[in-house]
DNA sequence: TATTTAACTTTGAAAAACAAAGCACTTTTA
DNA sequence: TAAAAGTGCTTTGTTTTTCAAAGTTAAATA
């Protein structure tokens, strides 16, 4: 037997990284205020973990407008996404003897 | 939409308490000495996810003998499966749209 | 008898999570 | 046009969590 947990990336032990992940894997980009919303969180701590991922190299930001307003949005790396594919990989693997 | 973390356990945020569960649902009993070889952790350390766990009544646990020497081994409860399982679900809830 | 092993508990430090407040800027509302 | 509100943060400070190290008790082994 091996270490059921070595393969886990703990940058995905984050419940709230883990939701940010998994709603940027399937909506090409999302705002700030929608992350915000969707998963409940205040202005910084939403922030931070989206520092935690955008440092990770997983999310990309985009500073643009809508109109004249401005408007953030993030967006999933190709990195990202293989690195949270390998983390559910390992995940499932972990959990596939059930 | 809506939020895709909330139906996940925050006693499972953690990959040492995911990794002790999912060797307890697939293994009837398992000795403190094995978790800790397995997961690769100090004493203390799986002590302490240990008590967590048991705290929740997620584990029991088992003082016994193995001759005169003593032997303390862990199992998952009803209770923990169902948890455990239900963390599971949401996870794959949550991932399902890939 | 000295050392080792098992299974902790206690202590304390480091890291992570988090809320609240502040901030710069713009837009909307009164 | 002045006040209020929204966007997207950063900063500050507290609380929570994680973890390693050392201490502990009792039995086993050399």
């Amino acid at each position: 037997m091996k270490n059921p947990i070595a393969d886990l990336n703990k940058i995905f032990d984050s419940r709230i990284r883990l939701g940010v992940m998994s709603m940027l894997v399937v909506n090409d980009e999302i705002g700030f205020n929608d992350l915000k919303q969707m998963l409940e969180l205040t202005d910084g701590n939403l922030a931070s973990h989206l520092n935690t991922l955008e440092q990770a190299d997983f999310i990309k930001v985009h500073k643009g407008f809508i109109g004249r307003k401005t408007s953030t949005t993030y967006s999933i790396t190709a990195l990202g996404k293989q690195a949270f594919k390998a983390h559910l990989d390992a995940l499932e693997k972990m959990i596939r003897k059930l």
